[in-house]
DNA sequence: GTGGTCTAGACCACT
DNA sequence: GTGGTCTAGACCACG
């Protein structure tokens, strides 16, 4: 049977941003966000790969990153499971936390478009609470 | 005599985003904004080369890009310009098209993270309005 | 075992076109023919680059502005592969197209040397249709 | 007086094709159909260079290379004239031979595009003929 | 293995 | 003076 997690995930190949990386930081924004729980049993490689058609390698270096930062637990014989301490589910400074690269990214390119504070929150509200997504 | 307009440009050497690019992406979106006028001549490529302490062909390279885009005219024997069809110059519509893959890339981290667009803007007002920053 | 496909590609050195441009318009035109189909992979840079005796970075420059163009996808770590969204394979209007340029070209120098159109129109079947070349 | 040869020359700034080079190309072709005469006097190079827009270096540089290969002569005090011995005029041959370069430009990329020769003389004959040119 | 980036330096073409 | 092209070689990132 399939792990149901595996929907959780997706990976875009045209992206600048590299697979492995793309992963890394979607189970660290999914495991901070508390969807994925501490206990919980990731995708095996091989069923990760074959489900965003990639190469396993790139599915095992995520998760040799994910288990050296800390967020993924190697359990021999059974596979990777989300890490047991992880004292930052859910928490609101941590989530925040890890936001902040890319609100920084978009001051910046804001800036530099001489786009005003209001304009920039005035179409982020509209593309947030706007039709869909 | 120095260009003065070498002043707005700025590399960040260790980043992983390459010079080149940014440099790319620095004066196209200082042409939308139109701190960069229509006609106005680009710093000479070795100059800039010097002033950044890069290889001149990163520059070079920054140059053919920004000519293949539109952005930048070359005059040959004379140096480059910004385009004079720069119908794009402090177009409000042009400036939000560039400032949206980083808004999408926004949105997509937050609902990972199950961060509520209140909870976005707020944050996101207090970095832009707030003391530092 | 090489890449059979290298063979379909030459460059003059001491043409006043520069290489990477002879190699991207070549790419162009056998692709639009149908020789290159989409999906098939293009020889490495390095193969090539000691196929034609050059310089890897000036196949590098070529496939990045074929890429560009749309030309040429890159699978990371893999290679470059002829796109797949291809709508130009075999189209006769794609393929006349391209040739419009240099049949421009042909008109405005004919019109400049007063050859009337049956002259230059037997001129050109003498030579496609004639013995030699 | 303007000399009013000076409405057969036209340059295009954005051409891959060097300013310089295309005067003298266009020269020695108004020469070789005849439209230009022998001892016909050439436009000065600064009012050439001011109604083309272009640097008087530039014209300097074409008219030399044109008194190089014979097409024009310099008569001090006067200014260049179309040379004398002009035995090329309107003689056919000479007019092919000038046409003929972008004859097998055409025919080489009609090659690689898998076009056959009817159908590149086909296209070759309705822009010819037909509506406008 | 793949391509990408950058450097250092030479040489060329154009104005 | 300007930018463009190419080389040789190093190093990196990705799969």
């Amino acid at each position: 049977m399939p792990d149901p997690a595996i929907q959780l995930f997706s990976v875009t190949a045209g992206s600048t941003e590299p697979i492995y990386r793309q992963l890394v930081e979607q189970v660290t924004r999914l495991v901070a966000s508390g969807t994925l729980q501490p206990g919980q049993s990731m995708p095996s490689v091989r069923e990760l790969a074959g489900a965003l058609a990639v190469n396993p390698m790139t599915i095992s270096k995520a998760y040799s990153l994910l288990e050296t930062s800390g967020v993924l637990e190697r359990q021999r014989g059974i596979g990777m499971l989300i890490a047991q301490h992880s004292n930052n589910t859910r928490k609101i400074d941590r989530r925040i936390e890890l936001l902040t690269p890319t609100l920084n990214k978009l001051i910046f390119e804001a800036n530099q478009l001489e786009l005003d504070a209001d304009t920039v929150i005035a179409q982020l509200t509209s593309m947030l609470k706007g039709p869909a997504q």
